[in-house]
DNA sequence: TTGAAAGCGCTAACAG
DNA sequence: CTGTTAGCGCTTTCAA
């Protein structure tokens, strides 16, 4: 295809291992010979191929990114995050969505694997791993995001749910509430379980009863339409709460939704909380009040941790749970 | 690092010419031994090194996503066209957010010319293409999405700009305004001049006269902030415009704003009409009037129509200029 | 300080 | 049908 290092050797009358040298800075090459192949190579416009210095190098500057689906809100940021960093060290990311589906995402992890990616960062679908053992027998460096793993081999960049939730609700009862409602989304999820426990924590903590009924998940949905018919459900309740707090910012929309077409206003009626605070939860016309998780942050700090695992060559890493704070955010919608 | 192609010969007792036949399909191999190697192949758990068949191959299987923000609504959608037809092709593709930024467009350029990509898919950050040069003297194949370019190399795919405010305009001429003002982005930007030729087209074409004053244009900001600041110019003026058509939804959400905080209200006052329809313009708080674009039909064409070309071996594909048809969907703000 | 040569994992002639 | 060998573009010993 284009140019090689080779032609950059001929053109300058050495052999091709020097200008390998003097590409890679490498420290006995005389400096004034460096200068001369630099300066040759740049005027034919070399550009080495880095594919084949991976197979030399056995390594790649790549990173795969394995997220749910970038069309939902809360991805894009943790991409931006993860991408920043990448690009200050010098590495490239593949983007794959996987779609909430476990052939997907293993699909992508055979694939990422085979293309020698330095590392992977991942959400996955499901706290259930068994599909990925492939990847898990793999050497390769992984951190997962926004999910939590028991494995001991590797480090999760999660926010506190449970604080988080606790916050939320502990809002709700200050601002009076006493009947308060989950929606949540599905119940083998790691971050549903923490925000339902921070839930159950603040009812708790507040001597106010726990009321399975008003505890609502809809399996494997993160999307507006299911906190619309969560909420349906759990306005067609004799007594049915007065706040809700829901597992995201999505699913509180769709909440609202279904409040408004049953003539009830928010909050005055029913107050409602979210989570994530996604770009358009500031909008004037929604103005949700929400738990926020530093998206961004996140990304970074994943990919922060997973270089460090990939510069300490050893084995296995130690494996960590990096903890970040939540922060509540009061809108209009409480 | 992991297995190779030697170790499942030496398991097999075959050369590895043979067990590259036989993983690759190749006609002339028995039938008997490929079945043998492609056992023990998976038996001892061989993944094929990708990244040294496309040494030889040179291919990569791989393609570049140049986006200048995945942030903004609209390019995930985008993102999702190109990345389901890349997975159904085998090629994974590596996410660029250039950040509006030239020197980060040519950055990302660099780095992956030399990680070999198979193809380019770009939406450039500007319409000036010379910080390009390195990429247009390349033979990487490579189509723009959501933005034309001049040069004679290169298929864009693009939406038809002019009919689509056309429509807008004509729309909002329908609802009796006579005042309509024109809410822009960079000036320099092709889809920008496009929109606001369509603008002063339906004008015309009703025998409205345009006038300079309406007509608001913020280089290179394509968020909600500068529809803020351009609407409240707009209404600041003796006789404001009744009606806005903006360049896109997230300047039109601005404007709206604007609008709501002269004491205004949307339609009645002032109508505001978008453009992409971005998700969650049709939430039920917002329901905003926008024109769509098939933003996840661009993206899928995009890689078909890069597919394409990186088939047809050809030095120089013929340019083409994709245009897919815009779609009022008219809501509450107009 | 430089060159020759081996080899990263694989494919593709070329023989046999 | 299968093995041998060269070579993709590069880095890295080992000698000189």
């Amino acid at each position: 295809m284009g140019l090689t290092i080779k032609d950059v050797a001929k053109e300058a009358g050495v052999s091709y291992a020097t200008v390998s040298r003097a590409l890679n800075d490498h420290p006995d090459v005389n400096e004034d010979t460096r200068k001369r192949i630099l300066k040759i190579a740049s005027e034919i416009g070399y550009q080495p191929n880095v594919i084949a210095r991976g197979l030399v190098s056995q390594e790649t500057k790549t990173i795969g990114l394995l997220i749910p689906d970038i069309t939902n809100p809360f991805f894009p940021e943790v991409a931006r995050g993860v991408e920043e960093a990448a690009i200050e060290a010098g590495y490239n990311i593949f983007l794959c969505n996987t779609n909430w589906s476990k052939e997907r995402e293993e699909h992508y992890i055979d694939a990422l694997l085979q293309k020698q990616v330095d590392g992977l960062i991942i959400t996955p679908s499901s706290e259930n791993l068994d599909h990925l053992e492939r990847l898990l027998n793999s050497k390769v460096k992984t951190v997962f995001v926004s999910s939590f793993i028991k494995h001991p081999d590797f480090t999760s960049i999660i926010v506190d749910n449970v604080t988080g939730a606790q916050r939320a609700v502990q809002h709700l009862i200050e601002r009076g509430h006493k009947k308060i409602g989950f929606v949540g989304a599905g119940e083998d999820r790691f971050a549903n379980q923490e925000r339902l426990k921070g839930y159950k924590q603040a009812l708790e903590a507040n001597n106010i009863e726990i009321r399975p009924k008003y505890i609502k998940n809809q399996e494997g949905s993160y999307k507006r339409k299911s906190g619309y018919y969560l909420m349906k459900e759990l306005l067609s309740l004799d007594q049915y709460p007065t706040a809700v707090f829901s597992y995201n910012d999505l699913l509180a929309l769709g909440a609202i939704q279904a409040i408004r077409e049953e003539g009830l206003s928010v909050p005055e009626d029913v107050a409602v909380i979210g989570f994530d605070d996604i770009s358009f939860a500031s909008l004037p016309e929604i103005q949700l009040t929400t738990v926020a998780q530093p998206k961004y942050d996140m990304g970074q700090l994943a990919l922060e941790n997973l270089l460090e695992q990939i510069k300490d060559k050893k084995e296995k890493s130690i494996s960590r749970r990096i903890l970040l704070d939540p922060k509540l955010i009061i809108r209009k919608t409480s």
